[in-house]
This record gives structure tokens, C-alpha cells and sequence, in this order.
DNA sequence: TATGAATGAGGGTTCATTCAT
DNA sequence: AATGAATGAACCCTCATTCAT
């Protein structure tokens, strides 16, 4: 019932949200306009404003979905008991659930948070850096464990880890390509992770320098 | 002496071109104004304009200036007999070495082209686009040549290789790091190549997997 | 009633476009402001684009009334069953009247529009073209009808009567003249037209040529 | 051998004035650029301020030359013996004659001056007022002579001659259209003084109205 | 004379934000 | 809650004019 009503109460300014969700999409955070979200949503220009202090404020809120999400789900996958793997495959599904479901935010986050300098306020940069703190918590787990390689810095592995991450996202999201079943979800998560932790080498390299190092 | 010349020459026009990276560094494309590049370049505002036609065009002067660095590196690299471990290395140490002489332009590259899909013209896209055919191209040779896996599209692989690139830069970006010596810079290229040769996973971990493997 | 509502809801609009009237006909078109119209028209500076798209959009509103009316009134004098005489009379007259009520909009056209190629998209061009095709029908017809000469193009004796009609506005204008009475009016109309008819040529050496001629 | 030293000392000068006629032709007055006018007269930027102070300088120079040879021909005719009917012609040929000579200084008159009161600063005002003037007077002179008919103002009749002149050479200027051959240029003539003397009725309806009138 | 780089005061336009209703 | 008219501070760009060489 409580959610209901919140829905009710909330149906605007969620419409609202949506709208800036596509909007900034489209055209980025600085060229879109109060009036296309608005326009978008298909309410009134001024009433955005009732919902949202301001421009910032509503890129906040967006911006917000996508950390409370992935803060929620980093703290699940801390309280829970299993190992790197996992972990990591469970980032990395989050990634690409959310582009399934919500592209827009996929999208913006990477686009808008990930690279850019600019659109950092001190907050948003300690969020960022929170999270990469939490993935190289992870990765240090799975060094101390032995899973990971130690000759790196776990900081290291973090970034190549993210890097690899990132940027299948981000050629998905510059071509608007969508995910075609959970079959492919899974052939790709599992591509990411299995050069991530095996690396490109093919076998046959591999048993050279296995003799070689032997 | 030749560079002296082209000083004198083009001592404004170059001075503009620094003035509009830093401009552009450190408010982002969008929030950089032309007062501030004409400031920062200690000039008159409309000198600007007598140099570059446009805030597009001076946009469009300093990606130029990556783009020709970085094909003219992947020409030389095609036209080489090197196997596919020194041609990658070479292109993180264009990278790298960009960073330490012109960490703005390796900046921009990074918050305002790789990600954004807003500032993109379909000639920005196009040239984004050659850049990564020419990696697979190279990806694929290394997996003819049995030293890459080919278990997985050479796409992918190269989504991996500079995804970890773009990020490791990324991050020092962010936290406006410097190379300090060619040791570091090694170390970091090292890092970067290793873990997506090799993978993060570690010895012990390796040995249980040939051994199941086997 | 009606101009009430529409003046109601078409206050701003309204005082805006007057306002504009006054401005171009004090400075001309390139020199007149925005802000010298927003100001005129006691409102803030933007808002005369919440009404009018472009200082350009905002010219054509102003010659589209101009042009509404005078094809309004070639539509309806093409359909009378008129002689030449009466139409011709009738043309003079809206530009008299036209000059009474709105005394810039007639100016607006003679120094804009009349004359200036500069200004003359091919629009506007074919508009004012397609008034001077109109008026040479008209004049083709009182040919046909051996009411007028026909030892003349039907096109130079357009030009002639638009040009006597044109001139003695444009000279009202230059001075700031104003008509006063319908008397004065009938006698300026009657001057044109009488001459235009006529000629300029005394009985007297009508008489002569009359002579001389038979 | 002045001359020539004038013209040697002059060549810069008379090319930028040529120069200044195509660009204002082209573009008008307040479109055309100075940069326009250098590049068209083959010169470097800066030096057209060597021959002229300014634009509105530059501008100047070209009224008067037209004014000058206007007024030096209106000198001429007051002077001789002429009855009105060859005066009148000789001011119709002046138009003419520059029209074919230098088209750009007669499209200036016609688009810039005539009719713009933007252009007009109170010296060009009285330029214009004291030339209708002395047009006035010659038609005053020939309503004196009984040869234009006396029961209509100097000045209204001087309004439709000059008024039938000037529609006649700016539909020239408004399609480019170049006067060949005398022949033309006297039919031209012809038309414009005919009607304004003979007016445009048709000699059958003179009949009749020399019925009616006796 | 001659060059063209250099200046800077506006100009049109945009758009986040406010406010009266 | 809801509307959309109203505000005005910037911003990019133009271009007449000046100036160092």
C-alpha cells in the first residue's frame, strides 16, 4: 500500500525521471534541455521544477539510481561467502542487467560519469572512487587467497578488470546495440572474465613459456 | 632550429592550441568558453577567430593532433615485421608517452571522445571506428599466428585490450597522476600487457587448471 | 469584441510586432536591435523569442501582414467586375489608407522591400514579383479593353504607375508626412492616377499635338 | 599631366572604389564587409584605410561621385535653353547612360539611397531634397511654359516622373537585366517620357473624353 | 605605402530558472 | 499541483578599426 501510494505521488516525477534518463541520452547532459524532458514527459515546463530543484539536482538523482543500485548490490556480494569469481561475475552481470533493462542509465553512466572530468563534483568523484575501492577490495581478497596474480598491484588488476568492463559496455552503447537473450549476456560476461583471468594467450604460447619457464 | 622557426611562425596559433587544451582539460569541451582559451592564451578575444573559424574547429585542431600521432604510429606498426606482443606494446607506449609530454590531449581523447557519443560527428566517429579495426586487424593476425586465443571474436579481444588501456589512463586522469621516469612507465605498460596476455589469474591457480585440464 | 480577445491573447505578441515596426522604421532592419524592440516594447529580452523564432522571423511576420493584406485585396478586386480605372484606384488607396493606420508598415516596405535586393530572400522576391504580375494583368485587361494605351508594354506601364504610386509614398515617408483628411487623401489619389492617365501634358499642347496630329 | 599623376596616385584608390561598388552591390551596405572590398580590389586589408577613413567614408565617396555628376548635369541643363520636354529627357538619359556604364553605382542610388531612410544622414538628406528640388523647379517652369497642365503641384508631378524613372531602373536592377544597344535605351526612354506627358489612356478613350470635355 | 595580425565592443541567440496565475 | 509566460546572464561569433612592422 505504501508503495502504491508512493507511485501515485511519485508517478510525475518518476515520469519525469524517465525523460531525463532519454533526453540526456541523446543528446548529453549539457545540450539537453529542461524543455526536451519536459516535453518528453509530457508535462509542463515549470512543473519539472516543482520535482527538482534544479538541472544538477535531477542529474544527481539519476546518477544516484546507478550508485544506489551498485552500492547495494557491492554490499551483497561483501556480506555474502563467495570467491573472486563470483564477485566479479556478479559486477559484471550487474553492468549488463542494468543495459538490458535500462540502457539509458547504462549509458549515461557511461558516458557522462566514467571518463569525464567534468561532470565530477567533488561527490561524485569520492563515489567513483568508493567503488573502485570496494573492486579492489575484491581483487586484494583474491590475491591473499592466491586466485589472483600478486605481482601486480591489486589497484592494477582493478582498472584492466574495469577497463575491460567499461568498454564492452561502452561499444554496445555506441552502436545502440541490444542484448539478444540471456545466451549472449552470458557468451559476453563470460568473455570479459575469461581474458580477464586467463588472459589472451592462446594454449599453444602458453605451453612455450610454460617450457620456456620451466 | 626548423622547430624554432615554426615557433616564431606559429607562436599564437600554437599558444592558442596549448591555451584551448587546458581550457578544455579542465572545464570540459561544453563548459570551456572561448574567453577563457583567449585569456589563458594571453591574446584578445577575437585573434581566436583569425586562427581557427570556430570552438568546433580548435575542438576539431586538437583531435586532429591525436588522431594523426596515433595513425601515423599504426602505419609504421603495419608497415613492421613486428609480432603482435611488440605492436600492442607499442600502442600503449603512444599512450603513455603522449601522457607524459601532453597529458590534456591524452585527456580529452579520454573524457571527451572515447566515451562520449555526444560530442561525436559522424567523421569523429568514423576516425574512432578505424582506430579499433585497425587493433582487431592486428588481434587477428596474432590470432592466425596462434598467440592469441581464438576461442573468442578478436572484437572482443580488443574491446579487453583497450578497455584496460584506456582505463589504467583513465584513472591517472582522474587523479591527475604523473609518470614519474620511464621505470614507472614501463612497469605500467607491463602491467597492462601482461594481465591481458597472461591473465590475472595466478601460478597456483594456473597449475590446478592445467592439472584439471590435462 | 473580437480584436478585444484576440488583443488579450495577443498582448505581448502584439506589442512586440509594433514595437519591431517602430524600431525598423527608426534604424532599418540591420541596425534596429533586439534589444532596442524589447525595450520599446517594455518586456524583458528573451521573451521576444518565446513569440518570434529569429530577429529574421520576426521581419517576415511584419511583411507577411504587409503582403496578406495587399494579395487580400487583389483577390478581391481580380474578382470584382471593376473597370481598370477603379482597380487601379483601389491599389492606390490601400497604400494611402495602409499608410494612415500604419504609417511604419508602409515604410517598411518602401525602404526594405521595394528596392533592397540585399534584403530579398527568393521568397520574398517571388512575392513581390507575383504583386507586379497582378498589377500588369490588370493593366493587360484595360489594354484589351482599349481603355489604356497600347503602344506600351503592359509591363512598362506597370512600372510607371507602381513607381508614381511608390515615389509619392516614398516621399511622404522621407518627411514624415502625415494625410490629413480623407480630402487631402482623395487628392493625392486622384494626382497619381489622374496623371498616370492623362499625362503630365497641359490642354493646351494637347490641344497642339491634337493638331499637329490629325 | 595632372591627370595622370592623379591617376597614377590614384590607381590603389579608384580600385578599392570599384571595389566597393561590386561588394555593396552584391551584399548592400551593411552586409558588405571591408575584407570584401580589399579582397576584391586585390589589395591588403589595412590599406583601404590609407584611402579612406572609414567605411561610412568610403560609403560617401561613392554618393557623391553619383551626386556630383548628377548635379553637374543638372547645372548644365539649368544653364541652357532647353524647354522642358528635353530637360526632363536629359535627366531620364543621365540615369540611363550611367545605368549602362556603371550599373553598380545606379543599382547603390536606387537600393541604397532612394528609398532608404536608414542611409540618410542629414547630409544625404539634403542632397536627395535639393535634387527633387531642382527637378521641381524645371516641371514648375514647364507648368509656367503651359506645357504640363497646372491644376496639379510642382511636386506631385515631380514625384511621378522621378517615381516612373526609378520603378523603371530598378526592375532592371532587381533581374540584372543589361540595356543593349541605344536602341533599346531610347525605346526605354521614350516610355517613360511619353506616358508621363501623354499618360496612359488609350486614344480611343481620349476621344471620348475630348467629347465629353468640349 | 603596404601588410595582416591584433583588438574588443557589441550583435543575435540560448536556456536554466523564476513567478504570477 | 500545474502551467507556460517572463527574465536576463552568458555564450559564440562578427567585423570595423588600429597598430606594429
Amino acid at each position: 500500500m505504501k508503495k502504491d501510494v508512493s507511485c501515485v505521488k511519485k508517478g510525475k516525477e518518476s515520469a519525469i525521471f524517465e525523460a531525463a534518463l532519454k533526453a540526456i541520452k541523446k543528446k548529453g547532459y549539457h545540450k539537453a534541455r529542461m524543455s526536451d524532458i519536459s516535453k518528453e514527459a509530457g508535462i509542463s515546463y515549470g512543473l519539472v521544477y516543482h520535482y527538482f530543484k534544479s538541472k544538477e539536482d535531477l542529474f544527481d538523482a539519476i546518477l544516484n539510481r546507478w550508485w544506489d543500485g551498485l552500492f547495494q548490490l557491492m554490499a551483497d556480494i561483501s556480506n555474502g561467502e563467495d570467491n573472486v569469481h563470483k564477485k566479479l561475475m556478479q559486477i559484471i552481470y550487474y553492468f549488463l542487467d542494468t543495459y538490458q533493462t535500462n540502457p539509458e542509465l547504462v549509458n549515461i553512466f557511461i558516458t557522462e560519469i566514467s571518463r569525464s572530468t567534468t561532470n565530477l563534483t567533488n561527490t561524485r568523484l569520492g563515489l567513483f572512487k568508493k567503488f573502485i575501492s570496494l573492486v579492489e577490495a575484491m581483487i586484494t581478497d583474491g590475491q591473499k587467497e592466491e586466485i589472483l596474480r600478486m605481482d601486480f598491484k591489486a589497484r592494477y588488476l582493478t582498472y584492466i578488470f574495469l577497463g575491460s568492463l567499461e568498454t564492452f559496455i561502452s561499444a554496445m552503447v555506441l552502436v545502440d546495440q541490444n542484448i539478444k537473450g540471456d545466451k549472449q549476456k552470458e557468451r559476453i560476461a563470460q568473455s570479459i572474465f575469461e581474458v580477464f583471468l586467463n588472459g589472451a594467450k592462446s594454449q599453444k604460447e602458453n605451453k612455450h613459456s610454460a617450457v620456456s619457464n620451466s
